[in-house]
DNA sequence: CGGTATCCCCATTGATACTG
DNA sequence: CAGTATCAATGGGGATACCG
């Protein structure tokens, strides 16, 4: 059982230097779609349309809206093209790419946590 | 530019490669309480009202609903001692252990991302 | 083409009260 | 102590129509 008494102070403490990182990062990659569209930049630049046709099932209102929140957090870039019509093309930063190994790790749990549960 | 034309079919199957591991993963730590209370657990075993006191702000309703939910997943055990009051001891699985990498992952994520984009 | 503007739904969460 | 039951609120996301 647990009558080891801890310090409870110095776990707050120990605790929330884990947990504000981690939510910063959470929050950064959450909702439904921004890791889908951040994984179909990193097979190249694409247009509006190219990711709205690679993002099987995104409107075009959530398309706009989650990769404002992108550009925002530094991690897509938009640049504009000034022609008729409008071309608009989005890439990943530098620092998009520095989530490589959050998603690896990711995807690496995931895969193990499908083995151990899902496909018992 | 970008009319390096791309396989699309391979990098769609790239990309589910990606996103179906990584979707599972979030979705078990999926929401504002679950990882806070693997966190404090990581610090050692606990009953249900030490957890609450730990996790500021989580409702008994959410921290019985999450608890669950964890369980389910095996991140977390259950054991209940019989005696009167009910004394329940939760604890972390081996299986929530391996979860450490992904964590701390998120955290240098995290921590980076505050640096570049919040800490200006 | 690359988006906005509106409206609406419903799942998740919160608040509160109660129980074995 | 360790929860459950019930109800209310919030907000993320969908559908649709329209615009420069």
């Amino acid at each position: 059982m647990a009558k080891t008494k801890q310090p409870v102070a110095h776990t707050e403490e120990a605790c929330n230097a884990i947990l504000l990182p981690v939510s910063d990062a959470l929050d950064v990659l959450k909702g439904k779609w921004k890791l889908q569209i951040i994984v179909a930049l990193t097979f190249g630049d694409k247009r509006f349309k190219e990711i709205s046709n690679e993002v099987s099932g995104i409107t075009d209102r959530m398309l706009s809206k989650e990769l404002k929140d992108l550009e925002m957090n530094q991690l897509v870039k938009r640049t504009v093209y000034d022609s008729f019509p409008p071309i608009v093309e989005y890439s990943i930063t530098e620092h998009g790419k520095s989530l490589a190994n959050v998603i690896d790790e990711l995807k690496a749990w995931g895969l193990l946590h499908r083995k151990k549960i899902i496909g018992k």
